[in-house]
DNA sequence: TTGTAGGCGTTATCAT
DNA sequence: ATGATAACGCCTACAA
């Protein structure tokens, strides 16, 4: 590929000149200006970034690691959707790492932006552990922001949601209207955001004074599949229930089609909610209340304030979200509209 | 940031033995060996990835442009996950620029890949016609592969599928249950993938000597919600028809909510097909039948052969695809499986 | 086995 | 207004 250099030679000037006319800087004529534009058609010349990059350092790059495990389904889309366009809008390049599937992926991929001297990174954990994404953060001078993790000592570098809050909120609905036997299907126990849920449930059911079931508990993966599974699984201890809470819209997906599997009609027999973590809208069957939680806000303000600390502003981060229940069928429409 | 400088200084030896020691060319005795990767330790050193790949001329990066009308959806999950797995399985990585939406963003976003001189490019292009990804990747050296288009002159640089053929056969089907008016649902028509389905509507029609009928051709957009006017549409047009062909999956899933919610009844009243891009199983409501358009192979294919490519392999990618009728419920488990 | 020195393609600081 | 020239951080012959 044509260098600097040749352009250069091609209009009979200097780098410094050809470099001055790319960037701006500095002044040249009007006259040389022109030869360079010439040289620079001629030859077909463009600017190698690695080089660029290299000398200014800085990559105008916003990297951004998420575990493959999210890659299937809406809410990965839209973070990357929003992450993308903000960037972009900043005239950024975002470089996506694929956090995989364990602890030690994620480091090596956030390691990897690092070494690419991205300007700053954004993660989405889901393996690595708050301490050591405490430490993560600590420890590297380039800003990194983490999404949906409360950092205990630098919390501004974290926007979180009270899934504990969210979860109870739910569960007090279906109190509300008469439910007492509600079943609840657990997101993977080995994530804080499993967790938090669970212990929403247990907290609203402890609140009203109903006991607690540990047979109306069952353990699902986050997949549609182990909503599925769920559903047999309870049929099968014999249970009775009037309501099932999913701890995220995919397995709610799962345990509606079981559900109506085996012929159980819903709302009537058994009501449904999910956590939406984001609009899965398009793609419901009608009769099944979820949880919004507003991730699409939760993602452009961080990306947002990224942005903006790396042109210098402040960075102060942290934020804590909470959802609202809404009834499905009043969703009109998903991510498309 | 500890440069490689300062890595040799304090194991007291050159440059070149500790960039030696870490590439593992040439010999190194075991003593110097320890004293670097301890300095190494203390330091805290990072190669620097851009001084590295300028140096060496390659970066070891695969760069993937799609554009941001995918992001949501499931279609373009399937194509990242993929695209993700394969090059970080090659201990390469994934460089995705957004096309955002119109072809000169498409042309934008290719560039920026090649002055960051990735290894290869891989693109699904929306915008930009099959002649100009023609012109595009013949002047370029570095290998591009265009994913769903069938490129005139350089069709080995590409992979894609007979989607009049895929779209001919659903309707045969239709046709071989005794349905004769079928209404359509066009996707996007500046899409040769939307035009093409359209096409074998047409075809299968015709050769079964029925007549067409515009009045049942409504245009969408892909959308669940253009799904969702059509079937608003050909009720005003007060159109009798026993089934409806979406253009994709997306916007049957749209059709069948605004069916439902009319009280029409599927499949007794109104049959319903899509293209099934990719397997929207685990949110599907049963009894639509989908056309199954093997995408996540010819991902696979694709990307396997491009990075094939890149060690030195031969360069021969064209390859067609095509589909097979299936009705929704023998589909167990989508993607998370 | 190790060190020296030149090059990768830019930017940026001086002079001129 | 323009041209040398030294970084930027790493790799890689070529010597020693």
């Amino acid at each position: 590929m044509a260098t600097m250099l040749e352009v250069a030679k091609r209009a009979g000037v200097s780098k410094a000149t050809v470099s001055r006319v790319l960037s701006g800087n500095g002044y040249v004529s009007q006259e040389t200006k022109d030869r360079v534009f010439h040289a620079i058609e001629e030859s077909g010349y463009r600017p190698n970034l690695l080089a660029r990059n290299l000398a200014t350092q800085k990559t105008q790059t916003l990297g951004l690691v998420v575990t493959n495990t999210l890659y299937h389904g809406v809410y990965f889309s839209e973070l990357l959707f929003h992450a993308a366009r903000m960037t972009e809008d900043q005239g950024r390049q975002l470089i996506l790492a694929d956090g995989k599937h364990s602890a030690e992926e994620e480091r090596e991929a956030i390691q990897y932006l690092l070494d690419m001297r991205c300007d700053a990174i954004v993660i989405y954990p889901r393996f690595l552990s708050v301490e050591e994404m405490d430490e993560i953060v600590e420890s590297h001078s380039r800003p990194i922001v983490v999404l949906n993790r409360r950092l205990r000592h630098n919390s501004s570098h974290s926007v979180f949601c009270d899934h504990k809050a969210t979860s109870q909120v739910a569960v007090e609905q279906l109190i509300a209207l008469g439910h007492r036997d509600i079943a609840f299907v657990t997101g993977s126990l080995d994530s804080p955001t499993g967790v938090e849920r669970l212990s929403g449930y247990k907290e609203a059911l402890s609140r009203h004074n109903i006991p607690l079931r540990e047979s109306l508990i069952v353990s699902g993966k986050w997949t549609p599949a182990s909503g599925t599974e769920a559903v047999d699984t309870l049929l099968a201890r014999q249970e009775t229930f009037s309501a099932i809470v999913a701890s995220n819209d995919d397995m709610a997906v799962g345990v509606l089609r079981q559900l109506h599997h085996h012929g159980i009609r819903i709302p009537q027999q058994v009501s449904v909610i999910g956590f939406d973590d984001i609009a899965l809208a398009p793609y419901m069957i009608p009769s099944l209340a979820s949880v919004r939680i507003p991730v699409t806000e939760m993602i452009k303000e961080t990306i947002g304030r990224v942005i903006f600390m790396l042109d210098g502003g402040e960075f102060k981060i942290q934020q804590r979200f909470t959802g609202e229940l809404i009834p499905r069928d009043s969703v009109a429409n998903g991510p498309y509209a």
